[in-house]
DNA sequence: GCCAACGTTGGC
DNA sequence: GCCAACGTTGGC
């Protein structure tokens, strides 16, 4: 999962010890967070930074249910078209698990374990997505 | 259903 | 700040 480190970085997870993933608005990304069970790890990317990277591992304490913000119209995340009778955008909750020795995309890239993975695949903008259990294992052990 | 316009993401 | 990628919107 991505964030923008200026907006919560995976230091912000560790104060606030646990937080909804608020703010998902792409449909494919949703869909993965409601595949997510209690329990699952996560690696916590920081994207936009200088240098972007892994920062740590994070695990679900609670399954997908409605983001909030959808209905609030003082927030960014606002969407009109949805209704707590209907909702369309979901968040999970993460706590942190482990911090990781950063890992810069750079050397995420020069990780062979990593060639195909999505996080890295060209083009690439969805927030949330799926690693497989080796890929998962690799960028744990290269932060520890 | 097509597709141009537009907005967002995110690396650089 | 630039720009490639790509999802969404809306006219037709």
């Amino acid at each position: 999962m991505k964030s923008e480190p200026d907006v919560f970085s995976y230091d912000d997870l560790v104060t606030v010890r646990r937080e909804g993933w608020d703010g998902v608005r792409n449909y494919q990304a949703r869909n993965f967070m409601r595949e997510m069970r209690k329990g699952d790890l996560v690696i916590f990317y920081h994207s936009n930074a200088t240098p972007p990277g892994v920062a740590g591992v994070a695990k679900i304490v609670k399954e997908a249910e409605p983001d909030p913000t959808q209905f609030d119209p003082s927030s960014k995340y606002f969407d009109p078209k949805s209704s707590p009778e209907d909702p369309r955008w979901d968040w999970v909750t993460l706590a942190p698990k482990k911090r990781l020795k950063f890992i810069s995309l750079d050397d995420l890239r020069a990780m062979p374990e990593l060639e195909d993975c999505r996080l890295l695949a060209r083009g690439n903008r969805l927030s949330v997505m799926p690693l497989a259990e080796a890929e998962f294992a690799a960028i744990v052990a290269a932060g520890s």
